[in-house]
DNA sequence: AAACAAACTTGCATTTTGCAAGTTGCTGGA
DNA sequence: TCCAGCAACTTGCAAAATGCAAGTTTGTTT
């Protein structure tokens, strides 16, 4: 379930888990509504395939997303946030708007993104 | 100054500055009140010294941090927070929540961090 | 003059990331 | 039936980042 940890301070285990530079723009694509690899693939900053698979494993192992068939034939897969994944927004909101205030020329969050909620983004049992 | 950026993503951006293993461990020292190389490098995470050194002079190129002389013979220099570094708390504040809420065995954030403002930790002018 | 200390720096091994091409399972058309 | 096509990965290898131990520099203390 969990990796090792360097220590238990929780800013350093919650990097322990998100603290690389690829998990939280997946996460984030997510939260934008892309639920399936190939929609993820196609995110506007170019991750290599090999590095979205792993991801998205790590990210299913720690239990922060789940990975569930939506169709038969052929058998494809979503990938939705779980609540522990979903409690992750106010982590992307707080380095969106860090972001917004420090690095000129960035996109501006869309209100969904800014405004929503973790509860939005699972589904009630989850 | 700015590293070249993947996207103009607020999020993905930010992580292009700050998303790696060292970088917001290395802050959260810094807020914690240690401001020299000696004092950084006992961190509870044991980090190496030549990652300590190369993230201190990222962080002062990209203007998150400064580094100042406190004392002459031997010269000796500090590391304090800019503005622009100091905003980052609510990023870390929300790390360390979601690692309590999330992740059994995490220490508990002191007051000073969890209820603490940018403001209170850098100097009037930088 | 020799020992000591802080703050790095260097060399090299290990791990992670990046890129391009290849594989698998299934479908739909000729 | 056979083959092109597509989604979703997987593989092999090169490049970059990280980790570890030892060494260097500059000035101080005895």
């Amino acid at each position: 379930m969990w990796p090792d940890f360097r220590s238990q301070c929780p800013v350093a285990s919650a990097l322990d888990i998100v603290g690389d530079k690829w998990t939280l723009v997946v996460l984030r694509t997510i939260f934008a509504g892309r639920h399936r690899y190939g929609d993820l693939a196609e995110m506007p900053e170019a991750i290599s395939s090999n590095i979205l698979a792993d991801r998205l494993e790590r990210l299913e192992s720690y239990g922060l997303i789940t990975k569930a068939p939506y169709q038969q034939n052929p058998v494809r897969h979503e990938y939705r946030l779980t609540k522990r994944g979903a409690d992750l927004l106010p982590v992307l909101q707080q380095l969106a708007t860090w972001a917004a205030r420090h690095i000129p020329g960035r996109w501006s969050a869309p209100r969904w993104f800014s405004e929503g909620k973790p509860e939005d983004f699972y589904p009630a049992k989850s």
